[in-house]
DNA sequence: GTCGTGTCAAACAGATCTGTTCGTTCGATA
DNA sequence: TATCGAACGAACAGATCTGTTTGACACGAC
C-alpha cells in the first residue's frame, strides 16, 4: 500500500514542508506552493484532492522525521545508562533548534492554526505520543512515580522548544538538559 | 493619552478577544468580530484603522490581563519566602490552564500565525519579558547562576502551557510546580 | 501506430476577506 | 429647535484563496 512516491508528489511535499513550517499553513495558499515546487495546480489537485489532504501528509512526515531522529541517537547509546540516554534526547533537541530555519514545534504551530480542525488535532495527537513513550520505556518497568517524571521531561522538553522559538534562545535545549538531569537524580532511589 | 475607552470600542476588544484566542486570528474574519459584537463594521473601522490595530491591542490586553493577575498572587504573598512566591505562579498557572476555554498561551499561538509578522513579533516580545523580570527580582541580587535558574524555571512554565494545550492535560501545573520546587531546592546554597 | 498516463498552462468559478463609501438615524447639547 | 457626533446598514471594490475544467503535449506499452 501507499506507492505513491512519485517525484512531483515529493517535491510538493519538500515545498510545503519547507512553507508550511517557515510562513505557517494559514499563510502560504496553494499558489505559493506549486509555484515554488514547480508542479502544475491540476497535477498537484491529482497527488492531493485537498490542501488539507497536502497539510495532514506534511505534519506526518514531520511527525515520524523528528521522533526516527531522535529515538536514533537514543538507540546509539544502547549500553549507556538510561540517565545518558534520556539526557541525550536533549542533545537532538539542542542541534534542531540550532538549525537556521528553526520556527517552533511545527505541531503547536499547526494547533494554533486549526484548534477545531478534526485532522489536525488528529496529527498533534499522534505526534504527542511518541515522546513520553520513549521515556516511559527507557526508564523500564514503571514505578509508582515514573508517570511524573515522564511528564515531567517532556514538559522541560516542550519549555525549551517554546522559549528557543519565543525568545529565539540558543541555550535553551541545554537548561533543559540541566533540568532534566536533576529530575532524573532526583528520581525516588527505590 | 488614550482615551479611548468607550462602549464600542470595548465590546469590539471583548469579542476580539474571545474569537481570536478560541479560534485563531486568520480563522476569524472581521465580519465574525463585527456580527457578534453587535457592532457595525463602519464603525468598527472608526476605532481600528485595520484589523492588524485590533490584533495588536487584543494581544496587549492578553498580556496585561495575564501579567497582572500574576503579579497581584505574588504580590499578595509579600512575607512568604521567595520559593513560595514563585511557587504561586504556578497555582495560577493551574487556575488559568483549568478554565473551560483554555487554548494554550495566546503568544505562542499569535507567533505561530504571524512568523514574520512585525506588530506581532513586537506583542510576543513585549509578553516574554515580564515572567522572567518577576522571577529575577524575587530571586534578589543575582548569583552567578540565577539567569540559569530564571530561564529553567519560564521553560517549566512554558512546558506547562504546551502540556495543558496539546495533551489537555489538567495536571500540567502541578506536575510543573514539583519541578519547580526541585529546581529551588538545588539552588547553589551560596 | 495508437492508446493511456502523467504532466502542463491558463482560464474560470465561487467563496471569502479586508477595507471603503454613502446615506440614514438617533440622541445629546447648545 | 438646530446642530453635531456617533453609530448603523448595506452595498461595493479589489484582492486572494481553493478547487475545477479544458485542451494540449510527451512518452512508453501494447
Amino acid at each position: 500500500m501507499e506507492k505513491k512516491s512519485s517525484a512531483v508528489r515529493e517535491r510538493l511535499l519538500e515545498t510545503a514542508d519547507r512553507l508550511f513550517y517557515a510562513e505557517g499553513i494559514h499563510a502560504v495558499g496553494i499558489d505559493r506552493v506549486i509555484a515554488e515546487s514547480g508542479v502544475s495546480k491540476s497535477t498537484m489537485y491529482v497527488h492531493f484532492r485537498t490542501k488539507e489532504d497536502l497539510v495532514a501528509e506534511y505534519l506526518r512526515r514531520r511527525s515520524d522525521t523528528m521522533r526516527v531522529r531522535v529515538t536514533r541517537e537514543v538507540e546509539a547509546r544502547e549500553q549507556m545508562p538510561v540517565e545518558g540516554r534520556i539526557l541525550s534526547v536533549f542533545d537532538v533537541l539542542h542541534e534542531v533548534i540550532s538549525e537556521p530555519d528553526f520556527r517552533g514545534c511545527a505541531f503547536a504551530n499547526a494547533a494554533a492554526e486549526y484548534p477545531h480542525h478534526e485532522r489536525v488535532k488528529e496529527a498533534v495527537a499522534r505526534d504527542r505520543v511518541w515522546l513520553p513513550a520513549l521515556f516511559s520505556r527507557l526508564l523500564g518497568p514503571p514505578g509508582a512515580e515514573d508517570g511524573l517524571l515522564v511528564a515531567a521531561l517532556v514538559q522541560v522538553y516542550d519549555g525549551a522548544n517554546a522559549a528557543a522559538h519565543l525568545d529565539r534562545s540558543k541555550t535553551s535545549a541545554r537548561t533543559a538538559r540541566k533540568t532534566a538531569e536533576l529530575l532524573l537524580a532526583a528520581r525516588q532511589p527505590a
